[in-house]
Order: C-alpha cells, then structure tokens, then sequence
DNA sequence: ATATTTTTTTGGAACGTTCCAATTATGTAT
DNA sequence: ATACATAATTGGAACGTTCCAAAAAAATAT
C-alpha cells in the first residue's frame, strides 16, 4: 500500500464550536480577512491553538480555485549553480506569502512533461521553469493556454510566449573576453557548453563580439563543446591544449566547467593562472575561496529570484517581457 | 494580488457525459479500479484525452483522504551530497508512483517548522526529513503522534522515535583511518564538521577507534572542527597546519571538507597526495575526477533513497528501525 | 427615540472527487 | 428456459473549505 491515510481531523466547524461563533467568521479568520472583529479573531486563534486544528488546503484550494503553490522546475540540481538559484527562488517565494514544491528534471525533456503533467494535478498557481534541453515551444505555449502562468528561467525556449529572466550572458562573455584582451591574451579560446542550451549561443556571441570588434584573430576551432560538468571542462581544456599548445587564455562557459579546466591545466603540467588564464560565468561561491581564486562573471541568483517574483505577482497581465540580469566581471587570481 | 485563479474546468461529470458513463465510472477508471470493464475504460480514457481532462488532486484527497505526497525537508541544497540525495530520492519516490515535494531548511532549524507547519496542510502522506541542527525530539515525535509518517535521513535525533537512514559513518572514517594508517602515516589529524550534527560523533569515533586499536597515538588537538562548506575546510586545514607543522595525513569530515583541506595545502606550498595524504567522505562525483583524485569513502545516496522508500511502503508498521547503509574506501591518489 | 448607514456575523450551497449501498448487466449451472 | 451467482455500473452523500446573499449588531445621523 503505497499510499497512506490520515484518520479523524479538526475542522472549522469544531473550531467555530469551541469558538462560540460561526464557520464562516473562522474562515475569515483564516483567510485573514479584515472585516471579522478583534474579538472574534481572538476567539478564534485562541481555540485553533487549544485544539491543535490544521488549516486544510485540499478543501480551501478546491473550493476556492485559488491556488498558492508555486511549481519550481529545475533543470539539473546537482549542478550548484542551478542548486543556488533553486534555494533563491524558495526563499523569495516564500517572502511573498506562497509556497514552492521544487522538482528536478535533470535535463530530461521526458521527465519534465511527466512532471508537470503531475504538477498541474496540484493546482499549482504557476510555474518556474528552467527548461531542458529540446523543450518545445507548443507544449510550453499549450501549457500557457490552458491557463497556467509560466515563467522561465536561464534558458530561452525559441517561440515560447512567456516571461523569460536570464543573466545577460551576452554581456558577460564579452566583459569576460574583453578582460583577457585587456590583459594582452591574444590565442583565447571559449570552452564547455553545448548548443542545445540556449544560453550557449548568447555566451559564444560575446566572446566572439569581443574578440572581432578587439580585431584578435580567431577561428572556430577554438570553440570546444563539451556537457556542463566539471568533467566536460577537463575534456574540452583537453582537446584545446592538444589542439593548440599556445594557447593563452580561456573564457569558460561556467565556473564549474572552468573547475574542470584548472584540474586539465594542472595535469598537464601548466599552472592554472600563471600560464593560461581563466575566467569563469556564474561566481559560485567556491571561486572565491579556491586557488588561484577565480576570476568570473558574477550572476546574483536571488536578483534572478526577485525578477522572477516580480512577475509572478501580476502575472495575470499576460506578461512577455525577457528580463536580463545584470552581471558583473569580478577579477581574481586566476587572469 | 499574490494568489492566482483559474476559471472554468472539465470535471469527471464532463468526461463522464462524453462517455456515456456515469461519474463513478469515470472515477473507477482514474484510480485504476481493477472492477472496471475494459469497453468502459477505454471510452473513458478516449473522453479524458478529447476534454484535455486534468484530475484534481485537491478534491480526490479531500474526499479519500489519501495521498501520494511525499515532503523531502533536505537540511542544505548548496550542499552537493545533500543536493545529490535529493535527486535520488526524488527518483526513487517517483518511481513508487508517488509525488515529491523538496524544501530546503538552510540549516536553520525555524525555517524547517516553518515548511513542516505549512507541508501539513497540504496534507502530505510522510516526511522524509534530514534534521537541521537542534532539531528537538519532542518537536518530531509530536509530528509523528498527529498521525505524521517520518523518515530521518543523514542525521540521527536522539529521542526520536522515527525511522532513521544513514550512512555507517563509524565504519567509514574507521577504515578510512586504517587505511592511512596501513600506508604508514602516524601524525593523522580529523578534520571538518561540528558537534552539533550527529553524524560528526559518529564519524570521529571511527577514526579514534581505528587510532587507538592501532595503538597510534594522537591528541584531541588533532580533531579540528569546522562548518561544513569548503571554506571550513580550507580553515580547519589551517588550523592543523599551524598546530602540528609534521603532519602527514588528514581524515576528512566530508569530500567538501577535503577540497578545502587540499586548497590549504596547496597554499601552505605543500603537495596534497604527496606530502599529506587525505581521505575524504561521501564520494562526490567530483572527487573521482579531480586532480589529485580524492580517495574518500563511498556512500551511495541511491541506497539510502532505496532504503528510505521501503520504509515508506510499509511505514504504518510505525517502524523505528536504524537503517545502516555499507560504505566502502575507494582508494585514489590522494593517500 | 427613530431612521439610516455601516460593520460584523451567519447558514446554506458549492467546489470535484471518492465512497457506499443498491441496481443492472452478464455469466454459469441446472 | 430458469435460477442463481458474479461482475459491472450507478446515483446520492460526503470530504472541509469558501462564497454568497441575507440577517443581525453596532455605529451614526436625524
């Protein structure tokens, strides 16, 4: 038996008995309502206190049609960027008075439609969602359709008619290259990530901004995809340094990829910092205290929270906008 | 206006009209009644699809008093094992047809009151629960006399009478250290964690049996502890560093604690896996790729999850067993 | 004191489902 | 064909809350 059963239960209406008044002014009391006399209310707290009575939000939510889950669809939660924003978006969600129920599709299109297959059972009042990869434009706008608000987060799904809060990736490369140029690196390459993250696109356009407009040569090899782990670092910094051993400085694609780069530096004999440069995109907390430090593209994860929540609170107005969050280039050690 | 509402819905009577059933029926089909023709089933199931039917968890638990919720209150998701456990049990608990419901405590003891009190009313069918530190046993054995099913994981309460899962930490620091010690080291420090989690006394009570069976003589001085982030470690490393200048080996607290641990000696210009071995704990997936690769104890997070849904499919029995899951050394070039 | 407005309280219906007991359809044995 | 058992279906009540319209109480104006 997998599922399990809960016995008796305190109602309003034994809280309004024990109260001396009325179902309906418990519910006002509950739902906070202004028009419901001090006295009552007192009356009222004090006999849900002594009969230990749990609000039921089954019958509230159904009754009402109201709704004050938040869905939160994460992408991968062991990557700890995406773990940061998760518990950014909570805390957030929770100061505006609602709850989240935080799900992970681990970058699997299939599990996330399971998953909010799921979700739009519970009533959920909207959703967040950091899409994975090959999410498709008419499910989510279906998913619009039928009412449900949708947010999305970090990533952009093409043709999606949905709000959209991203860091300003373009933006953060290009500082990022720009940086390195500025330093006199010349051979830059931009590893880790792949195309089918939009995200990816943005960030390679202003690691290729920077270099075309500084007139730095370039070529397209000096592009490495990889997944976005620590270990898809260590192999795309692999397949940059045997194909080009002069190779200055790198522009990752994330900080956890740039881990991975510093270990493949170090195992080839180089020191990460001093021989090749690096720069990172996300400033996790780790990339202060390592060594060398890391010099990165900061992305606040609770501005993205607050973004987010922003446009949660009027979302019934329909709202398209693609907000970008400001980053900023913090130097290190490692450049 | 924070709490969204939707209009109109298809409801089984809906479904039930289309299919020229009756209500029950359609209810029958939808909670997978065995009693139902096959004829009858597939018509319903034909109206569901053509309505774009959406089941309402909020009535159907009201009504049975049943559900399939289950609330994972995970200590810290910054937290990379935690993070990780989270995702196995996420996977583990859909996998048993059941939904789950992650929230982060931050460690902060009020924050998970706060959750647990709101999960109840969203009537939950248990809680699976890694205690944030000073969590009282009256607290969670209250949780479980109101009908509450709860699992602990990670960390033990003292007091509480409630299913608990974790790793043999004994075990593992204990064969962590025998096997510094079998490589020859004397001078071993235990480095990271703190008395207010549970599993730390557990942890270096392993590592003191193995030193004193093994007649190795160390002080209390040699146990540094730490919060438990990177940065702890880098300080608790320090620490040691200054305190004993001939140390040749560290137990580590956890695998987060060792990245630290090896940051600091890096920066101490000693050589982490040469002229201090270090032991880790957890086996992050990190570790295996790093450079040194860190050798730690492994704790699979997938056996715990496991272990934590078959007491969940029985958790009427009111079990209060320990559940112990093996760990094994994985010996690496960090020792 | 009475009439009027405003504030506070209230009982019954409703939300969409499952449960139950009863009914109808189907299958089997005589 | 008839009697009986079994399988499948069904309408109404119930879950615990909020909504609504109307009543009661309190405050204010005449």
């Amino acid at each position: 038996m997998s599922r399990s059963e809960k016995p008796k239960s305190v109602t309003v209406i034994d809280v309004a008995e024990k109260a001396g008044v009325s179902k309906s002014t418990v519910s006002l009391v509950l739902t906070g309502s202004s028009k419901v006399s001090s006295k009552a209310k007192q009356k009222v707290e004090k006999a849900i206190d002594e009969l230990g009575y749990v609000y039921n939000r089954d019958a509230a939510s159904l009754r009402s049609r109201k709704s004050n889950l938040i869905a939160i669809v994460i992408n991968d939660l062991k990557n700890p960027y995406a773990a940061q924003l998760a518990v950014g978006l909570e805390q957030e969600i929770r100061r505006m008075g609602l709850f989240s129920m935080l799900v992970n599709s681990a970058e699997n299109v299939d599990t996330q439609t399971s998953l909010v297959r799921n979700l739009k059972e519970y009533n959920v009042a909207a959703f967040i969602i950091c899409p994975a990869p090959n999410t498709s434009a008419d499910w989510v706008n279906s998913l619009v359709e039928q009412g449900f608000p949708v947010v999305h987060i970090m990533r952009e799904v093409a043709g999606a008619k949905v709000a959209t809060v991203l860091p300003d990736n373009f933006t953060g490369t290009k500082l990022a290259t720009q940086h390195l140029i500025t330093k006199g690196y010349k051979k830059i390459a931009f590893i880790g990530g792949n195309e089918s993250i939009s995200d990816y696109h943005q960030r390679v356009s202003g690691y290729i901004e920077a270099m075309t407009f500084a007139e730095v040569p370039f070529t397209k090899k000096l592009c490495v995809q990889s997944n976005t782990t620590r270990n898809g670092g260590r192999s795309a910094m692999k397949e940059v340094l045997t194909l080009t051993s002069d190779i200055e400085a790198v522009v990752c694609f994330s900080d956890v990829i740039a881990y991975g780069a510093i270990e493949q530096i170090r195992a080839s004999g180089r020191q990460p910092g001093k021989d090749i440069a690096i720069v990172g995109f996300d400033d996790l907390e780790d990339s202060r205290l390592m060594s060398p430090a890391l010099t990165t593209i900061h992305v606040d994860a609770n501005q993205i929270a607050i973004a987010v929540c922003q446009i949660l609170t009027n979302i019934n107005d329909g709202n398209r906008n693609k907000i970008l969050v400001g980053v900023d280039l913090i130097e290190r050690d490692s450049s």
